[in-house]
DNA sequence: TTACATTTAAATGTCTGACAATTTGGATGC
DNA sequence: GCATCCAAATTGTCAGACATTTAAATGTAA
């Protein structure tokens, strides 16, 4: 947490840089507390409100958290898995958003990357997660509900697909993307005829995770994925000619 | 952007998120400048300090841009593919250093996901992309690389198949989560004859792709999957014996 | 001695006001 | 017409002050 001046760059940035890499670099542990403000600010020779920036830009990143009062201040913060996947879904959802990502893209990297779980998740699944599948599958299939809350749940059926795979890090990164792409995916209109054959792939996955067959897994997943990325042109078309 | 005072937050917490929203709803668009620091403090009814800090938390995400000096001011900023996935690559790898998570937990994610992309890269895979797996493994095979280096020729080899799976999005989720994961790839040394096996995994990975033999690529992953998490575990038993 | 209320100090949160640095656009002079 | 200079707008930085919160220290009573 030298001076180390960063050519180019506010002081707020530059300062946020030094204190972000004696964090990454492992220099300063989990729940370490930091100088105070007015320390920080003699520290790097600048003033609080500049300190204060920097220290904003950290916790922006949920690098830090703030307490007030005595004994308070900044502390070194453990990111958690949740919020760890809280902010890449804002980044992809933002990322996503602003690229113009077609519907067909977002789709194939969505089964492709579902792909990679379905091997280990019949391998390892669990009764809980069979049973979070078919509560999904059930939901699915109830008349009256919405395009979105359909497309809610199957995100639900996936994500518990995923963690039926038993690995945070796989749980971690297909979770924050899958979610990342709903949006996307929110925009197709689910006909009664649809929704019945998604349900019917649905049973399909869960029965092969059941007997852990695995290849009866990815088949029915590659069959989904086809038909959902069908799905969509048809719609896209549909909307085109409009 | 109205003063929608969120409960229980600091002020400049409440002010970025109302501005984010702003963003992320599309009320503002790309390259739209934001109201001065001035004219924020007045419609929030707080000071300009107030409203800096919430900017700058707002600028750790790059979801603004700020340039000095007459009709400068803050932009809402594009975000950029590389941006995005250098934020995601900070945070998973924040993650994982903080969470103590285990050589094998991460080997098998990263190898899961990258077997999501060969179906695709063989089909799609241009001479460029080879070219690049090519010559990467290549330095692999140079005498006297350092361990990180094999390691980080081993990332690229590995980004340039992902690439050439030609899914912007699947490259961007892939190559962030590889590329976190290298500080744990790096706990390996490698022996002159582990390296060979790697390289000759490599090299039938490519001549797959290159032969669009999709079931052999996947088979040669899998293969070197297993072969990187023995040689882990080996390690990894070594240490624990010394 | 223990339990509870009070004080106190340290820290963050916020405000005010000012000045510096930077950039743009127009006015001025030639 | 062109180069130069100046003024205005805007962010970047600083200094000092006060408000608020919180935990520890202190004091007091049962």
């Amino acid at each position: 947490m030298e001076t180390v001046p960063a050519p180019k760059a506010d002081l707020s940035a530059q300062i946020a840089k030094a204190i972000r890499d004696a964090i990454v670099e492992g220099r300063m542990i989990v729940d370490e507390r930091l100088p105070s403000e007015a320390e920080l600010a003699e520290q790097f020779n600048v003033s609080r409100p500049t300190v204060r920036e920097a220290l904003k830009r950290l916790a922006a990143q949920s690098l830090i958290r703030t307490q007030r009062g005595a004994f308070g201040g900044a502390f070194v913060r453990r990111l958690s898995y949740e919020e760890a996947y809280g902010q890449q879904i804002t980044t992809s959802t933002l990322l996503l958003s602003m690229n113009a990502v077609s519907f067909e893209i977002a789709c194939e990297a969505r089964y492709a990357m579902e792909r990679a779980c379905t091997a280990l998740a019949a391998r390892r699944r669990s009764a809980d997660h069979l049973a979070t599948m078919r509560a999904e599958i059930h939901r699915q299939g109830q008349p009256g509900l919405s395009d979105e809350s359909f497309c809610a749940s199957d995100v639900a059926f996936h994500r518990a697909m995923v963690d039926a795979a038993g690995n945070p890090v796989l749980s971690y990164q297909l979770a924050g993307a899958v979610e990342a792409m709903q949006p996307l995916m929110n925009m197709i209109t689910f006909t009664a005829r649809s929704r019945e054959a998604i349900v019917a792939f649905h049973t399909r996955i869960a029965d092969a995770i059941e007997a852990r067959d695995a290849a009866a897994a990815e088949t029915a997943l590659e069959e989904l994925a086809a038909y959902t990325l069908e799905l969509g042109r048809g719609v896209m078309a549909a909307r085109a000619k409009r």
